[in-house]
Parts: C-alpha cells; sequence; structure tokens
DNA sequence: CAGGCACCTATCCGGTTGGATAGCCGCGGT
DNA sequence: ACCGCGGCTATCCAACCGGATAGGTGCCTG
C-alpha cells in the first residue's frame, strides 16, 4: 500500500513515515503543503491521501476539494489537530474518504488507513459523538435563532438597516432583537456584542 | 536519557517514543494533559520535560510555570504546532529550556532534546528571525500611535467618551482619529473596525 | 382554553456616531 | 523660516443607536 502524507509539520511527518513503514508496512510519501501534494498526486498514484487541515495552501476546504477534483484524488482524508465536529462533519459531507483527529492513537491511524484505502469512510465515532452532546455553545443556547441571526449581522459590522433587509424584517424588530441579545450576553453595545460573540467562537 | 512529553495529540506521542527511543535511544514517558505530566514530574525524575502549548490544563504559559515551580521541573521546554513568535520568545523569557515548533524535522528534535537536556537553552533560530523579519502588523504601519491606541479602545466596545477620558484627550478628537482610522482600514463604523483589527491580530 | 414564548411591528426620546470643515500647536526636514 | 504632518480642539448636522413602552401573531403546552 502506497500513501501520501501532506502536513507542514515536519516532526509528525518524518516519525509518521516511521512508524507506518515499520509497523504498518505502508509506503509513504510526504509533502509539506498543498502545493507540493497536487504536484505529487499529478504524477503519482496514492491508495490514500492524508492532507493536515491548517497547512499552507489549504484554505479550510477548497484544497481538499482541489485534491479531489484531480485524476487520482479519489481517495483522499483530513487529518487536524485542531478542528471541531463541524469542521469534521463538513470534511465528511464533502465526500472525503475520512477524517482524523491527531488525538488518535497512532495505531487506530493504521486501522483507520487501511481502512479507508479498501474505500471506505473513516471517522472516529467518539469524535464525533462526543462532540455532538457538547452544550452547543453556551451562548447559542440561551439565544433565539434570530437573534442569533442579528448578531451574526452585528458581527459583520452592519447596521440595525441592512440587517432588517437582508433578514427580511423591519428595522424596529431589529433593534428590539438586538436590545435582548445585549441583556443575555452582557453586552452594552454593538460593538462588544460582536467582541463576545467572536471570543466565545460564533462564527 | 529519559525525558517526559506531554501532549494531547496521541498520534504524536505514539510516533515521538517510537522515533526517540528507536533513533535516539532515548528513554520517553508519556502524558496526555498537564495534570498527568504534574503527577509523573512529582513522583519521577525526567531529564527534560516536553510539555504541549496547547494542551488541556496548559492555559498558555501558566501550566508552564506550574511545572517549573516544582521539584523536578527544572528542564521544561514547550512545543507547539501552531504559536508564533510571541509565544516563543515569552517561553524563552520564562526560563523555560527551549521552545520547539512542530515544524522541526525529527532529526532536529533529536538533536535539540540532547542539547536542552545538557543545560542549553534551545530555540530554532530560523523560526525567530524569519518572524522578526515579518512586516511588523500590515495594519500597525498605516496607523499612527494614537490611532493604535483608539483602535484599542474600539476593539474593547467603548464609546468615543470613555475612550478619551482614558487617553486624556477631548472627544472630539478621538472622533477624527475614528474617522481617519476608518479610511486607512477600510472600516465604515466601528464594529467593523474592531473586527478588521481583531482579524489582522492585533490586540 | 389560557399562558408562555418567540417573533414581529410601531413610536418616542435622548444620546452617540459619522462626516465635513476649520483652526492651533509642535516637530522635523528642505 | 517655511512647509508638511501628526496630533489636538472645536462646532454643526444628519443619521443612527439604545432603551422604554405598547401591541399583534402564531405555536406549543399544561
Amino acid at each position: 500500500m502506497r500513501i501520501l502524507i501532506a502536513d507542514d509539520h515536519e516532526l509528525l511527518r518524518d516519525t509518521l513515515v516511521l512508524f507506518l513503514e515499520s509497523e504498518g508496512g505502508i509506503e509513504t510519501v510526504t509533502a509539506p503543503d498543498l502545493a507540493s501534494a497536487e504536484e505529487l498526486v499529478a504524477k503519482d498514484s496514492f491508495d490514500l491521501v492524508l492532507l493536515d487541515y491548517s497547512m499552507p495552501g489549504m484554505n479550510g476546504l477548497a484544497g481538499l476539494e482541489r485534491i479531489m477534483g484531480m485524476d487520482g484524488g479519489q481517495r483522499v482524508a483530513i487529518i487536524s489537530g485542531t478542528a471541531k465536529r463541524e469542521v469534521a462533519e463538513e470534511v465528511l459531507a464533502s465526500g472525503a474518504a475520512g477524517f482524523l483527529p491527531k488525538t488518535l492513537s497512532a495505531k487506530s491511524l493504521i486501522n483507520a488507513v487501511r481502512f479507508m484505502a479498501m474505500g471506505e469512510q473513516y471517522a472516529p465515532l467518539d469524535f464525533l459523538r462526543a462532540a455532538e452532546n457538547e452544550p452547543e455553545h453556551p451562548l447559542a443556547k440561551s439565544l433565539s435563532q434570530r437573534e442569533i441571526e442579528v448578531l451574526q449581522g452585528l458581527t459583520e459590522g452592519k447596521s440595525n438597516k441592512e440587517i432588517a433587509r437582508d433578514l427580511d424584517i423591519r428595522e424596529p424588530t431589529v433593534k428590539l432583537h438586538v436590545k435582548t441579545l445585549y441583556r443575555k450576553i452582557g453586552a452594552s453595545n454593538r460593538t462588544q456584542a460582536a467582541m463576545i460573540a467572536r471570543d466565545k467562537g460564533l462564527f
């Protein structure tokens, strides 16, 4: 079996190659960024391609889709040290071969690689499930759907009028949502609200 | 030689252990979070402790200082996949044994580990230097000192009046700075300005 | 059915913001 | 000495924001 690992962490590349070749009998080629990975995929053929989610050139899922659109880019998986459930779900939904958090054990990785090379789709179930039970967003849960939409408008620096237009409601309504949402999250003006939303990782 | 590696990425722990033991003849113990690392340091003795910067319990440099304050916590280094120059500098300034980005090669890692275990302080020079030459902050350079101070006020959700009081200038002056700063960074209101400032990593 | 809740609309008011315009001071450079 | 520039102050005005108050709809639940 022959796989390509693209990750800007040379430390991981080096040790992973050693591990996969010695323990798993898996032939491994590596690349430090997306551009190199593309070249390799273009002129070579792999049973599986592993792409780091936060690597030069990736731009979120755009890089994944670039590779998947290439000849020989049929079986591509994302590996990430920091990404959360939402990302994993998007990755799987976009038709990738799998999602591997770096919290996975090395042993599980070998199994996952073999599994994906066989054509199956892989993701660690506990990762997806554990995240699903997480208290949503501590903020999001106390806000109504509309308030969240309005809050998003705030984080984009829009005026009440613009938000009203975008959501197709009247401006006074927006103002109401804005006001109640201030109380709920403890903001005293729109900039604070936007900052709080961003701090909490919302949007 | 005997070292402790604390990192929540099991994948890295597993492969690194294998690599260090086979290639470097270094005895390796691991922990998945800061609490476990503390226990191990308390009851055992290591030539070097490697702590991941973004690991459960670390809280930035607080975790580093906790370990360094312990008996047997004399030689502690930080390893990180995402941290930037500023963090590396803080780490070194706080008296840690070193800073290791995960973009380091496995070979360099072994050398660095040996170096640090000998009592030297280590950091990859190109990492520190490359970052030093970075174009400051693309934003910061086009803004005057005052404008930056005002912008900081904006990111904290303050009103013009509050900013004026804090900087000990009149409110009209603040308004002027706010306006000119909008033009420079391409914002059309204070929330956008705050968001842009944060996006660029300012403050 | 009554009450609660989310969502919508409306009006009023005082305070803040955004934009324009104009002048003053101090500093560094030609 | 002059000019330019950054920083400071000021005034005016239209628009927007934050807060209060009052009321309407539809849905779900006890």
